[in-house]
DNA sequence: TATGAATGAGGTTTCATTCAT
DNA sequence: CATGAATGAAACCTCATTCAT
């Protein structure tokens, strides 16, 4: 006789989000954004194709709000990170463990943002977003390196970012092949934290 | 009117082609493959649409075209280093100046192979081929990083080949906001080529 | 939480159905029918999208009772014109004034009414009601000119209805810049009755 | 072996398009511009559903295509009038006549373009064109009646105006039940021109 | 060899309508 | 009486591909 309560509706909606969104980013990872069809996601999602427009304006909506969802993921990373209080060579370990950590447990998110990073329409949406992403993990790593008291702190932030995206690009294109673990445990050694 | 000799139509033939593969290789690359039409190649190539299909069975069997065309363009680095009998050091410089110069003119291959690595039907096409390529490139790395003397080569040439994608990826990302000429000195210093 | 009388809910349906009305004809007229979505009628008319099944069948059955309600707020016009003991001038000029303030008034049950007469299948529906209307429109304005006194009475009324058309037509694609009170004082004058 | 030359080309062209635009006059007129979809008027001008837009970027663009083709017919109207040597009452005959005659030979265009002054939208786009049309006749018409002597020839065009779109507008709406011959006859003899 | 008009499948998006509550 | 989540048909539009010349 009655509407459904506010509380119902609000369950419904966050299901029928939460459904979308896994199937747009496990499809956006696989395929690719652009030739993943709205009618795959809500087939993936087992919605109809018309429910998407019910909860995002459109396809690239959809894609905006997946990516706010790995910078929200992305930010859990930090915060027992940035307590400066801790020992450096403590604080390199963790990222470097949490980082793989991240990855692998997320591997959809990573694979979809870095696809995004080669395509220009793509990067010009998120290409602030990701250059102040990048800014602050190269300022964070400056800092531990310098306080670790590494000669040329700088750019040992640089190489030690672009370790982290070669080892997750190969591992993404060599999957099982690529020996993932290994290159964890060299990393802490390379930093000397074993 | 006269018609035209075998000669003649075999260069018009290869400016054709030539041009297609170029068109469609920076707009594979700037925009993606989906997102890229036939039209889109047919116009920055100056020809007609109809005519792709005289040279390339298929959009796709263009893309297959362009990344044989980065296959061989790759090969062309490798031979001036594949010489047993030059000091190992002087190849290791060669591949780090090398692979720079390589990438930065060849962004658009580079751009092209690396998106498409992120999409799984893409990679079962050129999987093998990566692969390989990955296979071989470690193997080099292994044995010039043994014959320089370092302890654990293979591991050397795993974090090797991670710092070049890593570097070009986020050169890509970040375009002129990454320090790439800071990072190819410190990969010489890196390995004590300087 | 207590039960409403009937006479409660009768007051809310009546309530309701107003306000989609209202809403649907301010947009119906603004528009276009074809235009004008379930959605945005609700929204106008600030209640649920499904209410409006609650009380129409379709929107189809929407526009019907609006053009009723149109053709009842006509009918409202004629009475006190009807009464043939008045002096035929005066009914003549009771006809003029109030169609122009009822037009004015009313110029969204106009505008829509005006607009659906050029749509085929809005007329098939329509259509009959339509020449009644005309019919008797012109029957009246006949009698009234012969009472008068003028020579072909019933030419005189189709020029009559025909100026009423095509003034308040060029009122409403004109607005502000036509002269629509100038062409009321006109008619007056037209017909001698000031 | 060779292409299609230019010309049989710029034949084709012309043919497809003048097919579309006559299929999409048709169903505007008819059906009402929103109520028309493409599917319908490839489906009436014997094309396929893409066609459209080799020639045209929307279904909009295709209305205004067909506007402006109204509009250079419209133009074909003048210039027999715009002549000033001729007799004044020998150009408002002509004008009268003319109209009729433009009308009933193009009802589709008339309908069209009148079913669109109900639509805001439409207007928007539209409304300088009108405007300006409207404003010329009413100047023209003004100009007229004041050479043959009448009193308030500003007013007088205003009513000549207002007649033929009445008369016009009824003539749509009740079709073969409206004089529409006799109003022309009418409207010759008002002006005194028989 | 080269063209571009034409096709139609399939993409994104809108929306009238249903229905569980 | 009232809600709005959900549906799916159908709208507008794009594009890989074909084909007559």
């Amino acid at each position: 006789m009655s509407p459904k309560t506010k509380k119902q509706n609000e369950v419904i909606r966050q299901q029928s989000i939460a459904a979308l969104k896994q199937a747009a980013l496990n499809l956006f990872a696989h395929k690719g954004y652009s030739s993943t069809s709205i009618s795959a996601i809500a087939k993936e999602a087992k919605v109809s194709k018309g429910l998407m427009y019910n909860y995002f304006d459109s396809k690239q909506a959809l894609l905006l709000a997946i990516i706010e969802d790995a910078a929200d993921l992305g930010q859990e990373l930090l915060p027992n990170v940035l307590d400066d209080t801790t020992d450096p060579k403590e604080q390199l370990r963790a990222i470097i463990n949490g980082t793989f950590l991240w990855v692998t447990s997320n591997v959809e998110y990573y694979k979809l943002i870095a696809s995004l990073v080669f395509q220009e329409e793509a990067l010009e949406v998120m290409g602030d977003f990701i250059k102040m992403k990048a800014a602050s993990h190269i300022h964070l790593g400056e800092q531990l390196f310098q306080k670790i008291g590494y000669d040329n702190p700088r750019i040992m932030a640089f190489e030690f970012g672009a370790l982290f995206d070669g080892i997750f690009m190969a591992h993404l294109s060599l999957k099982e092949f690529y020996p993932l673990e290994e290159m964890r445990l060299f990393m802490l050694k390379k930093y000397d934290l074993v």
